[in-house]
DNA sequence: CCGCAGGTTCCGA
DNA sequence: TCGGAACCTGCG
């Protein structure tokens, strides 16, 4: 379709994009990935607030509110220092016709949509947090100093969408990664919004309205069609999408939102203990994805996230391998690395799995 | 076929 | 307040 001009949409700060997007943070699953001779890229679909568009197809004025766009990131794995990125409309959204170009927009218009993904490039990679300065507080801990071998221009990778945050970060508790991302993709394949780009298709991740209606077993689907088909027909139930027993989880979770028991704005505006409190209520979430779920989803770097591998790093690292509880790690961390405990966390365990420490210290 | 990984919940000391 | 079993699924 159309896309921005190359030359100028361009970032330049320290990043490794690559090992960023798959350093398995669990704020979303990875955005689809394209190595071109010597270019790692990435696309991704976000959504951005516009002012009203006009459909050329129908010659009709829709008001979105906001604009799926998809994003393109590229980065020369020579130059850590820089990335570019394109961005595209999409053509059609829900099988509709939707024609956009840039020609759509006045020169105001496209100022205010670049500037909005400027802002949320800039938020989704961290760009604002000063690497260098990092540095420096790592290199003077010599446990954790080594880790910068292996993680040079790491950085965390932050939600586009604090909901999809919660809900993946339910789901990634006691799983794996490769089962826990197919199962995003199955929810956002079922029931998100279909987005056709010229670069393919993307769905979007539904709202918490909708989480309300989801079946949660092929069972309860089968009944309420009348079961007129066999039962693995079924398949628009969150037990299909593979989240196990984790499916009554996320109904609840999003029900406390539309209740505004849990209410996400309110959560950006409060101190990192009361907004833990706060997430700790939503059943499926303890303390592991309830740190997990503030410092990828609302940026509380302050948070130190604490699964069984950080516990044994931890232990092994400053507890001279006497075996400490995830709730210790916690303390641990949050005391030891104060504001940094959220990179402090990210570099310590990409450091151990890629160093082999992990293989070593696997009880 | 079975064993295992993984964080939270729930149950019973 | 704590230890430990149960939970669901995919992978080896």
């Amino acid at each position: 379709m159309c896309s921005g001009d190359m030359s100028n949409l361009r970032f330049n700060s320290l990043i490794n994009l690559k090992l960023t997007q798959e350093s398995g943070q669990t704020s979303q699953a990875p955005w689809k990935y394209n190595s071109i001779e010597n270019m790692d890229k990435f696309d991704e679909l976000i959504y951005l607030k516009v002012p009203s568009i006009n459909n050329q197809v129908n010659d009709e004025t829709i008001s979105l509110g906001k604009l799926p766009i998809l994003l393109k990131l590229s980065q020369d794995k020579s130059n850590l220092n820089e990335f570019s990125y394109l961005y595209e409309f999409p053509k059609k959204v829900n099988k509709r016709e939707f024609s956009l170009d840039i020609n759509n927009f006045s020169k105001n218009e496209i100022k205010i949509i670049e500037k909005e993904i400027r802002d949320e490039i800039s938020k989704i990679y961290d760009l604002n947090f000063d690497l260098e300065k990092f540095y420096n507080f790592l290199l003077d801990d010599e446990k954790l100093a080594p880790s910068l071998d292996f993680c040079n221009g790491l950085r965390l990778f932050i939600a586009k969408d604090p909901f999809e945050c919660i809900i993946s970060s339910i789901c990634s508790a006691n799983n794996s990664i490769a089962r826990w991302t197919k199962s995003i993709d199955k929810i956002k394949s079922n029931w998100g919004e279909k987005l056709e780009f010229e670069s393919g298709i993307f769905y979007s991740f539904p709202k918490p309205n909708q989480f309300l209606d989801f079946y949660e077993t092929p069972i309860e689907e089968a009944d309420a069609d009348g079961h007129s088909y066999e039962i693995d027909c079924y398949t628009h139930n969150l037990k299909s999408c593979g989240v196990g027993y984790r499916a009554s989880y996320m109904k609840k979770a999003s029900k406390m939102i539309l209740d505004n028991e849990v209410n996400i704005s309110d959560i950006f505006n409060m101190d990192y203990d009361e907004a833990f409190d706060l997430i700790l209520k939503i059943p499926g979430v303890g303390p592991k994805v309830a740190d997990c779920i503030l410092l990828y989803g609302f940026d509380y770097e302050e948070a130190f996230p604490s699964d069984v591998w950080i516990k044994r790093i931890i232990s092994h690292l400053y507890f001279d391998g006497e075996e400490i509880s995830a709730d210790k790690t916690r303390e641990f961390g949050m005391e030891h690395f104060g504001d940094y405990a959220g990179y402090a966390q990210l570099y310590l365990f990409h450091y151990a799995r890629k160093s082999g420490l992990m293989d070593k210290i696997k009880k």
